[in-house]
DNA sequence: TACGTAACCGGTAACGCTACCGGTAATTCC
DNA sequence: GGAATTACCGGTAGCGTTACCGGTTACGTA
């Protein structure tokens, strides 16, 4: 480990004192621009590296914000590039770490974060998370935090996300006015917002139209493909089988379409379907899927900034929620109506 | 700001000294039960954090491990989540930066996270790094560094790769293996290593069989699926076409089946078609592509081991290059001889 | 001439923690 | 019974930096 050299080295060169560098390092005003230029060249030829550990023990602020999600998946990785961006450029370094949905992850996650590592906290909470203890413990210390993407109750922090529920009344109001009527939703675990959001929309989509809703077409199931293969082949047995598929994510879409394919019913004239995120693939597929679009990095960017906020303010009681639009891409499994 | 308890607060509050109380925690032998249990205790009480940014300016190390990729797509963030896993287990924290495939942002990172933030370095350096001054950096502090998927020259850092040359080995062998003869390659951007290397598996395939290569079937361009089609448009109309592309890229194999399929072309009859990376949506299209599978989740592992290992020994001066070997997943697109 | 005021600069404490040295008391050994 | 060992514990320095309080010099101003 060779030694890095310091402000002491500098001082010792030119034979003046440790905190005229570190004020000329700083450009503060009380320092002549000569010792200034002197300590600058100084300091150049030395390769004199300012000590970040050092200052962030000194000065208690790290300048890196934390980041944690579920996952590093199309969409969050996109928010975190999002995220990324603004941090950047305000001067903040960014520390991204995954939970892998896992509820100990997030709480081990968190509690090395909160160890004087970082300013404040950027979360994107697991979907195990039930309890927010742990992210409490940052607003004890008066540590900001804003949550993204999955919601956290708002009396902790303030929240940047889409507005599901109009996302999942889009999707569906799109696939009713396409004729179809009798649609079901593959929605997520029961007790996940973002889920039940969506499915508001879905409710709302039919009450506004006059129809009713099967229960049997609300399913309820893991956020992954082969569930959703697996309850839209049962949903395809059924004799009153839905002739138009929501799903919460293109995951999702892709498992319903494996089955739906499998039984030999052709999108979007016997069926149609619908997903969610937008992901590239979709529209690769035969058919191409129609998705709800989420703007994804405009969410990240809004969080950091949101967060950013807060660092600079004092007054941190105002508590917002910031619910941005999703957009509705219509493809070929979802329209059958032509124009 | 609340105030954080420290192991003064400990010490005063038992009437020990801080170094009693410091050891204790550390449970260090010198220090007997009963004091150990008591420190505990009162630790648990005034909700004692340690503060690691004190630890790691004292001890200079901050028991975190840097990790600088170009993006997080599908391949690098799986990798990540293989160095984070490891990482973890060890007791590490892992920080990870984006790049965004830009030199100039790969050299913020690693000056930011070269002034004392981490241990070392885990890297996938961006397509645009040619110069290699920035990691050598790392290299003086005798901090250690491993470079993962993209290669960076061995006296600098020992690599974790893909066995790249092999990998093209195989595409090309298979190809051949099914009766392709006239096999055009979408290879990278001319002077990447990892592109480089496909290409050399592509030639020794064709050179073991006996095949020459027609120099207009190699194609540089960009790894984007855009380029991708328009090269392939460019190829398909040329009047001695290929009967096979292999693509060094999934992304691109997309690019390749879009114009494949404009132009009326079937495959696998007509034309063979084979991807790089195995993402999951190339079993979902039609017809399903075949692709060469990296073993991504061993590479970070790999790397972080490796690091590892290197973080706990003094000599460091061995740099090896581990190459991990890929696996040739034949789908739709490139298999036309029934068995 | 005396005094106020900039304009600079230096000294020192402190952040929280650990490493090191040294000390005391109790126990063990010949 | 004296020396050596063991088992604990305390004091202090110092990591690199900044904040704060002074101090010195030079220059105006009355």
């Amino acid at each position: 480990m060779k030694k890095q050299s310091t402000i002491k080295d500098i001082a010792k060169r030119l034979n003046i004192s440790i905190s005229t560098v570190s004020r000329a390092l700083k450009n503060a005003p009380d320092v002549s621009n000569e010792t200034k230029n002197a300590v600058m060249s100084v300091a150049e030829e030395l390769h004199y590296q300012p000590n970040r550990l050092a200052v962030s023990f000194r000065v208690k602020q790290t300048n890196t914000i934390g980041v944690i999600v579920p996952n590093l998946d199309y969409v969050l990785s996109t928010m975190v590039k999002g995220i990324d961006e603004v941090a950047l450029e305000a001067g903040y370094t960014v520390m991204v770490c995954q939970s892998n949905e896992s509820f100990g992850r997030e709480v081990l996650n968190t509690s090395r974060m909160l160890q004087s590592l970082v300013d404040g906290l950027i979360i994107s909470v697991s979907s195990e998370t039930k309890t927010f203890d742990h992210i409490k413990k940052f607003v004890e210390r008066d540590l900001p935090i804003v949550a993204f993407d999955r919601i956290v109750p708002e009396i902790i922090a303030p929240n940047v996300i889409l507005d599901n529920e109009y996302a999942g009344y889009l999707a569906t109001e799109h696939l009713i006015e396409q004729g179809y009527k009798n649609i079901a939703i593959l929605a997520g675990p029961k007790n996940l917002g973002i889920s039940n959001a969506r499915m508001d929309g879905y409710l709302k989509a039919h009450k506004e139209n006059n129809l009713k809703v099967d229960q049997k077409n609300i399913i309820h199931c893991d956020f992954n493909q082969d569930y959703a293969y697996f309850a839209t082949k049962e949903l395809l047995k059924s004799k009153n089988r839905p002739d138009a598929i929501f799903t919460i994510s293109d995951r999702m879409a892709i498992g319903a379409m494996i089955a739906i394919k499998e039984r030999g019913l052709k999108m979007p004239t016997d069926i149609g379907l619908i997903g969610f995120n937008n992901e590239p693939m979709l529209s690769l597929l035969t058919p191409t899927i129609s998705s709800i679009e989420q703007p994804m990095f405009e969410i990240g960017k809004m969080a950091a900034k949101i967060f950013i906020e807060r660092l600079h303010s004092e007054d941190n009681s105002n508590v917002t929620t910031e619910i941005l639009k999703p957009r509705l891409i219509i493809r070929e499994s979802s329209k059958r109506k032509m124009i």
